[in-house]
DNA sequence: CCAAAAGTGTTCCGTCTACACCCATGG
DNA sequence: CCATGGGTGTAGACGGAACACTTTTGG
């Protein structure tokens, strides 16, 4: 059957799915309970085994579907985590990918039918084996990239106010931001643009609704913010 | 025997070394020829399976050692690279590692004896599966990297003039510097100090020596070239 | 009428950039 | 004596940081 490897000693491969989400004001994890043995019952990543005939990729893909119902979402991989006793049940080489969305966009009810919960940040439990490492890496990964790629709006409906595009930033960051600074440098930025509408939601006055454009964006990906 | 995971497939997993060395001006990258079916004889990053009891770092460090004598490199992890046909042979997932020496550090009779050999990065092969593609990635991190972390010293001997480290940022940034705002700039930085020996090798004049000064660079790690 | 969030400019300071000439010496 | 690489300073442009008040309107 195998053709050129077989001497070769295989492995398990893993993926684990860091899932951020943004709400109130709040950067947000998704986890769930484990549903295996060993450390069934624990939160965890959304995590499954890379099966033979799927990339990577589409494994990571495949198993965020399958535990949570999140389709489409765009995962860029985070690293490999190979040491031998990250995890307790057996030598596992897991591949950790993340991904960015608006808690919004995750229906409650199909969340909970998954059984995936919400928590910030901030008061992250312990999670299965080296999980709170990948997420530890996950957003120094995030905060390196945030000022130089369009991250932000994936954590924010199609339509945004300028408020809550910082508070994004304000909270990945973890930091303060000024107000007038910010909304200085966004409006240098060609492809945020007005999109008219008003959003009387939020505030009594109202606050202008933005827009992330794509196809400008990718006309000139170069920005700095 | 296995106590949890017994069902789910398990997979190959190998680690390639990324090498880069610098003489002369140039960034070169260590490969050899491949000895092992399919690709035999082509070039190729040096990678080798990642054993049963051996984390993915120690895997790194092992192949490197086995395959070109090269011993205690500071090594990083680049990426796991798992596309389905990423590897003519089979169904393998890799994990990139990232080292950096100065070519000279590297004894030239080990070298032939292990058939390694320095190529220019900018007259690359082409290189087994996917290994172009992971020296790619590599060099994007290597860029990014390079102006907040202390890399560059990793490239040069112990102790090296002004010029050769502004060489190796170029080599790194494929641009050209500024001699006499570089020079500014290192000045700031405590972690890189006149020895006040001088080399009189490159230039007839002769040029100041410089190290880098581990202990002061761990007390402060914060700089930006 | 007032609380709550939206919106708006200017000044200052530090940093980055551009730029050209003299120095020391081996051959 | 000259070719080669080493070494040095300044002025102007630019960008980031600090900072406070007015507007709108729902309740």
């Amino acid at each position: 059957m195998t053709q050129y490897y077989g001497e070769y000693p295989k492995t398990w491969v893993s993926v684990d799915c860091i899932v951020f989400g943004f709400e109130g004001g709040k950067l947000k994890l998704l986890i769930g309970k484990r549903k295996m043995d060993p450390g069934r019952g624990q939160w965890a990543l959304y995590g499954g085994f890379v099966k033979a005939g799927e990339s990577l990729d589409n494994a990571a893909h495949r198993v965020l579907l399958d535990l949570t119902g999140l389709d489409k979402l765009y995962m860029k991989q985070v690293g490999a985590f190979g040491d031998i006793d990250r995890d307790p049940g057996d030598r596992v080489i897991s591949v950790a990918y993340c991904a960015l969305i608006n808690v919004k966009d995750y229906d409650n009810t199909l969340r909970q039918q998954y059984g995936a919960e919400w928590v910030n940040l901030d008061e992250l439990p312990t999670l299965f084996a080296d999980h709170n490492k990948m997420v530890k890496k996950a957003i120094t990964l995030l905060r390196r990239r945030i000022s130089s790629e369009p991250l932000s709006f994936n954590l924010l409906p199609d339509e945004f106010t300028l408020t809550q595009l910082q508070n994004v930033y304000e909270a990945i960051l973890g930091e303060e931001i000024d107000k007038r600074n910010f909304r200085k440098r966004i409006k240098q930025i060609d492809f945020i643009e007005k999109t008219g509408a008003i959003d009387k939601l939020t505030s009594k006055r109202g606050a202008a609704l933005y827009r992330f454009n794509k196809k400008m964006y990718e006309d000139d990906p170069t920005f700095k913010l």
